[in-house]
DNA sequence: TGCAAAACGGAGGCACCCTCCGTATTAATG
DNA sequence: CATTAATACGGAGGGTGCCTCCGTTTTGCA
């Protein structure tokens, strides 16, 4: 046939990817601090808040976006770490990143997950982390990799949580963790 | 002189009374699942929203009101539980009573903690859980009571929590906190 | 330069938060 | 009882945030 896959292509609107940046930028600003409001990122931006929602259609997708970067990172040294040092930069990252759980907690509601091509990455990713600690013995297999998440997402953010004690936490999850 | 302390004590009205257990009791129904909201509360009852902020001014009084024999019972077993039993009844009392997280929270805000007489006496509470716990040694000393309450909270109402895991991942917690 | 496609912006409807104050109810008093 | 002052009630109203819809503006392409 003639048609080819790709019909026209039409170049995309100069605005359209200035207005994506700033919104972005803006909105990496207002997730630093947590409770950061839709309508605030939209006035950040200097742009209404129909914008907002063109680009970003729900809350999530602007979460995946901003934190897209990050994701990947943890997904990449997820491959070489070992459990303790990935759990840490975990941490550490969510200690600066207020907003980032937003573009983690995905992994525990099945319906979102349909498009949460992020969740499914990093779910991936631990499971392999935790299939290799749980061959060399360093965690009694009754506990999941979904458990280990459950973990990190509760002492990064869960009520009360400190950045400060949240290392010590983790040790002792850690040690906790060995087979009998 | 004359003027006792009492002065004259105007008998409470029927109507403050009765509304009062009406908004109670509304609370406990609307705060079993998550996410109520106080007007929600108010309607159930049917009553006005200003009714509801005359008594419970905060959304932390009406709170505290709702799980003061909760957090009663909680104080008690403290002093007579081990550490463990004592975990696993806070997490099974949260289970049930997702708004309860609201009446044990301000234990880790120190501004709010000027009323919240409720907090102080959790926290002394497992502050002597968890010194017996440290003189047996089955806590190593680096770990706070407060940890131990951040760890419940977490446990109970992190992001991504379920009660069905609690109670293994506690006991990974328990089995990680004995000294090395 | 003209014009249709694409993007913008914000008004508007809904929910919730909380305050303020005019109105209604009640306990006390004669 | 009837009166009255104290007390409690109710909801309007002002603020914020969520999200949708659609008239207006901008922009790529011819």
């Amino acid at each position: 046939m003639m048609g080819e896959e790709t019909p026209k292509a039409r170049k995309p609107r100069a605005d359209q990817l200035r207005n994506r940046e700033r919104l972005l930028e803006a909105a990496r600003e207002v997730f630093r601090g947590e409770g950061g409001s839709l309508e605030e990122v939209a006035r950040r931006a200097e742009l209404g808040i129909g914008t907002l929602y063109r680009h970003f259609p729900t809350r999530e997708a602007l979460f995946q976006a901003v934190y897209a970067r990050e994701v990947e990172v943890l997904e990449r040294r997820a491959a070489e770490d070992g459990l303790k040092d990935w759990m840490q930069a975990v941490l550490q990252m969510m200690a600066t990143k207020k907003g980032m759980v937003a573009a983690l907690a995905p992994v525990f509601e099945p319906e979102s997950s349909f498009f949460s091509d992020q969740s499914l990455r990093i779910r991936a990713a631990v499971a392999a982390l935790h299939a290799r600690a749980v061959e060399e013995g360093a965690v009694r297999p009754d506990v999941t990799s979904d458990d280990l998440m459950r973990v990190l997402m509760a002492l990064g953010y869960g009520p009360g949580a400190d950045p400060a004690r949240a290392d010590l936490l983790l040790e002792v999850f850690l040690d906790g963790l060995r087979p009998r």
